[in-house]
Parts: C-alpha cells; structure tokens; sequence
DNA sequence: ACGCTTTACTAAAGCGATTTACAAAACCAC
DNA sequence: GTGGTTTTGTAAATCGCTTTAGTAAAGCGT
C-alpha cells in the first residue's frame, strides 16, 4: 500500500513543477491546454488531495469555523447549531461543532483553539454567567468571534439575541388573559441575562395588573430538562398552588410537566403553562405546549453570516441585534379552574 | 497589536533553542530547574500556544476524529454524537460533528477530509441505502471507520448495530399481547438494514399468530418527522383501520402521532402505537411514548472507544457488534376497542 | 534584428512546529 | 590527565503546501 500521493508527485507524473501545480490548482495560473490536461491527468491518476495541515499552514487560514454549544443533545442547541452549520458549509467552511457541557473549562479551550489556527472563527453559544474570563478571550479576538442567544457580559463581539422581556411579558399576558393572576415563573440561572430578561417581562405583566410575585413564586433552575426537573418541585410546594406557570425555556417546561405528572396535577386543567423557545415538539407533548416562539434558524443563520462577513474581512462592530419571539398558541393554557377574587 | 508567539519567541525568551522548548514541552527532554523555569516563565508571559496545523503537519496526525451523523438536530442522532464526543474528548482527541443532511456526496466529503489528514478516525452513523461509493471509501481506508447504527453493505470495518429484528418482534408481540392482530407498520426505507431486519421482527411475530400482513400494512418511510408525517397519511387510508401501529423509530412515531391527531384518532383508544428509540422525552409525549430503548450512549461510547483503540494501533478487525434492546412501556399501547374473530 | 510584451512556467523561501543526529561541557573513575 | 559517560543542550532536515519573485522562450511591432 502506497503513501498518499503528495503535490510533487502530481508534479512529476504531469511533468511540471509543483508550483505550476498549485497554483494551477488554485486558479492563479493560465496554462495551455496541453499541460492542464496533463495536470488533470495526475491528479486523476494518483487521486490526489491536498494535504490538510500542510494547506491550512502554508495558507494560514483553517477555512473552518466552531460552534460552541451548551449541549449539543439538547435540542435546542442541536438545531441552532444545525443551521449555523448549514450556512457556513454553504460557503465553503468547514464546522466544528463543540459540546461545552456549560463547563466554563471546556468553552476555554474552544478560545485557545481559535488562537491555535485550528479554526478562524468562533459562534459561541454560552448558558451560564461568565467569571470574567470568556470576556477576556473574547476581547482578545476582536472579529473573530459571534455570540448568539446569551450574552457575555463585558464580551465585546457582534451578538445576536431575542427580545427576552418582550417574550416575558407576552406570556404572562397571554395567561393574565385566560384569567390568571397567581402565576409563578421558573426560568434560567442568577446572573444570566436571558434569565434576568424573561423574568423582567413576567414581572412587568403582573406589575400592570397590580400583582406583586411573592419570592417563592420565581424559581432558579438551569435550561436543562433533568435540573429543571429537580428545581420544578420546588414549585408544587408553594402554598396556595399558582395557577400558572411561565417557564423559562421549553426545556425547563418539559421539567415542570414531569413534575406535574408526579403530582398528579393536569394540565391545563389545574394549572396552566407556557414555555419559550417554540420546540417543533412542543406541537406533540401531552399537552401541547404553548410557548414563545424564538427564530431559531435566523439567530443560527445570522450569526454565521456575520462571522463569516468578519473573517473575510467585514469591518468589526459589536452591535447587538435583538430578534422578534412570537407567542404560539397550543394546549397548555386555559382559565384557571377558581380564581380568588382581586384584593 | 503583536502577532500570535511562535515556539521560537519563547525559546529566544527562554535563551535556549526552539528544538529545547519544543522537546521539553514534548516532555522528551529533562532539563536543570532553573533551565526549565525559564522556559515555563516565557511560555506564560508570551501565553504561548503551539500552532494547530504546524503542529499535525508535523507529527502527521491530527488528534481528531470525525462523527458524521444524518442530522445533528435529529435528537436521536445529537446524543449519539454527543456520547461519543465525551469519550473522544476524554481521551484527548478533537471531535469534529458533520452533519450529513443524508446526502452522500457530503458524506463522501467527510472521507476526502479523513484522507487530507484532517482526521485521523471517521465515525459513521448514516441512514440510507449506499450505491457502493460508501463501501469503497471504507474498504480504502481500513482501521480509520467504525460504524454505527446503521449498515453500509460491503463496508468492511467495526461495526456496532442493535438487535432490530428482535426489537421489531417484541414491539409487535407487546402489541399482540394487549389483543392486537391488525397490526401495521411504518418503517425507514428500503434497502436500509435496520428498517429491514424491524420489519422482519413485525413479520415474524404476526406469523407466530397466523397472520400474514397485507401489503398496505406495510408503508416505507425516512427517519425524520416531516417525511415520517408526510407517509404516515397512508396508514390512515387502510381499510379497515389497524387497530396497532409498530413505527420504525420514535421520530416515525412523532409523525404517526401527528398524523392520528389530524385524523382525529385517539392514542391509545383508537391506535396503539409502538416506537423504536426509546428516546427520554417519550414520556412526556400525549401519551407517554411505548418504545423498543436503544442503548444509544453504549453505541456512542463503544463506537467511538473502538476507533480510537484502532488508530492508536489495535489490530484491525471488522467484527459487527449487535447490542440489546429493550421495551419500554408507556402509554400508547391499550388493548383494541373492538377486535375481529380470527379467521 | 532589436527591444518590448506576453506566455509559460520554476526556484526557493516560507508557514511553525517536531525529530533525528550530533556536540560541547561537566563529571567521574582510575 | 585521559578516556568514557552523562548532562545539557543545538543545528538542520522534515512535514506538504503556497507564494513571491523571477526567468527563458515565444511573439510582435518596426
């Protein structure tokens, strides 16, 4: 079994140098037809390919870009990171596709492969609260780096969210709407703006109809089904029961459904809830969720465009683009079975 | 703004040689304390990094290996990769995710990357009939592939499979246990090796009671939901109407369920319905999923174990692996509503 | 037939590491 | 103080490709 064949020997067999063959190859050389077709020939005879490492070292550029995820089993991540990934192949990058684990540590050594040449770009997606050290690296890599879906505080990079509150607000609305006014909220982690900005919007709503949460209404849990399922009892132990709940992501939803399951309360029937993220699943659970809807496709979409614009050379700006969420209504709301008469 | 320091930075920092740094780092070099102090001062003060590609091109390897898999937002498919992921990763190795949209040009692409050296290890999860471009790729390339989950004819490498037709027999001899006889079934497309070896399962358990599927019985789809939902209109054309239905997978299933609420069909009152998954959010499905559980992180952790064992120099055996299955039950099976006499 | 442009290439210098082969200095035994 | 061994390194080749700078030959106008 032979070597892989090398650009020398493509060179030798068509009878030119390899320089000839390299830039023939990469289109900055005219030849007559006679020695194309000579190059053509070898290539096709000893089924060359370029060397990767050797490429991507002489070039100095890798051609690929890395998307960090929180989870890439979580579904969520799966098809903003699927989309992402579908645009940059689209332009002829390669993808790399990192599953952090929310370990800060993990999401670290994604930067230092950004500065090992190893990719040119990196799409972070994030899921905690930074301890300063993501800020830095990023800040470090001015251009090289878009952050989608949560924020990095302190990261100065082009950063591609959704109107967090507004979607807050909107369901709690909708479920102020059915006739609600106990209505309990779990949602993201202390310190995460996503978090922070969903809950605002909850309050908002329930400040507009003269309800002020008590402190065990709000429960902090992560966007992960299983602690979501944990955190979610939590829930089921506040006394009088809310009669509804507005869950931080659909993720946390599905936790709160578990439980409900446990506790033997049906919804909608004694307790109505709406998620956010507007999972195509969301469509077949028992019941249908009724959730907030976020573009996923373009948030994945856009922060590729935007990276890729960067590393060719687009000027950097860290602006932050705020995306629409849209209320999707399915089987998860209804009126509350009694409601206590306003104070 | 300074360039990125290259190994003979520090090394002039060091006041030694780059091949010093290089080996001490390397760990093939023993070197006096205050020698190496000085080495470690410079590679912290320049925050030294070794360049990715100067660094495979040179070693001529690239400490990491590739995972293709249809559809990385199919969830299925994102926890496979992801198992595999954590034990690559665990032991040192880069994980590169592709998803293939099961086009096989593109998986044709990801061996191209495996041969430039970008890789030193595919592992492939595909999910449709190969025309033999696959087979030859992998036979090109002995002790480079392991494959999971779904067969390529003639691929003669590791390979780790479950037990389908027995999973496909026990779903259907679950749904024959609660009353069923009109049982019928929706599976992945022709000539794929795990649709086939479930429908023989299906087949084999309704011969054991004297029945012998019609053709309608029997409808052919894709893995996914959308074509899943898109086939599974068929099923609700059968005259008269199965009382069960076996779907090839749990995504085939979400289709089924869709479909059977357009079509105003209760789950299980009116259809009993059986996966092949066993995915976690069955149980929160309306109704709870029943489903034949694959060992998925097994298949992950155990593909991706083997392929590392062969690139760090195991023998080279294409042994084919078969792994259990196991029923889970939930809800969506019940005995029929009103049962025929046998013939 | 001379100079100028165009065509059709090539030599050689990187890219940033690793690795092999070798050497100066120090140490030790006798 | 001589020969041998160990310690502490280094010079230079190498990986496979790209790219810069340049050249020989052909074509062309006059």
């Amino acid at each position: 079994m032979s070597r892989k064949a090398t650009i020398g020997d493509v060179a030798k067999q068509a009878q030119v140098s390899p320089t000839a063959v390299s830039r023939w190859l990469n289109g900055g050389l005219e030849l007559p037809e006679a020695t194309s077709a000579r190059i053509r020939a070898a290539v096709k005879a000893l089924d060359y390919q370029p060397h990767a490492q050797a490429r991507r070292l002489s070039k100095g550029k890798a051609e690929a870009i890395g998307i960090v995820v929180p989870d890439i089993s979580n579904a969520f991540f799966a098809l903003l990171a699927g989309e992402a990934e579908r645009l940059a192949v689209a332009s002829g990058y390669d993808t790399v596709i990192w599953s952090s684990r929310n370990r800060i540590e993990r999401e670290l050594a994604c930067f230092d492969r950004l500065r090992a040449g190893y990719i040119d770009g990196l799409l972070l997606i994030t899921n905690h609260e930074d301890d300063g050290r993501l800020a830095e690296r990023i800040k470090a890599m001015p251009g090289r780096v878009v952050i989608i879906d949560e924020d990095v505080v302190g990261g100065v990079a082009p950063a591609f969210f959704v109107e967090n509150e507004f979607g807050g607000y909107e369901a709690t609305r909708h479920l102020i709407d059915h006739g609600h006014r106990r209505i309990a909220h779990i949602g993201g982690p202390r310190g995460v703006m996503s978090a922070h900005e969903r809950a605002l919007g909850w309050r908002r709503a329930l400040a507009e109809i003269g309800v002020t949460p008590e402190p065990q209404w709000h429960v902090f849990t992560e966007y992960e089904v299983e602690p979501a399922t944990r955190d979610a009892v939590q829930l089921f132990a506040i006394d009088p029961l809310p009669t509804a709940i507005f869950a931080g992501s659909d993720a946390v939803a599905l936790g709160v459904m578990t439980q409900a399951r446990r506790h033997n309360v049906a919804i909608p029937q004694d307790i109505s809830l709406v998620g956010f993220d507007g999972m195509p699943i969301n469509d077949l659970l028992g019941p249908p969720l009724t959730s907030i809807a976020q573009p996923i496709d373009d948030l994945g979409r856009r922060g590729a465009e935007r990276l890729l614009a960067m590393i060719n050379g687009a000027p950097f700006e860290p602006l932050r683009t705020r995306l629409p969420v849209e209320l999707v209504r399915r089987g998860s709301v209804a009126a509350p079975r009694v409601e206590k008469a306003p104070g």
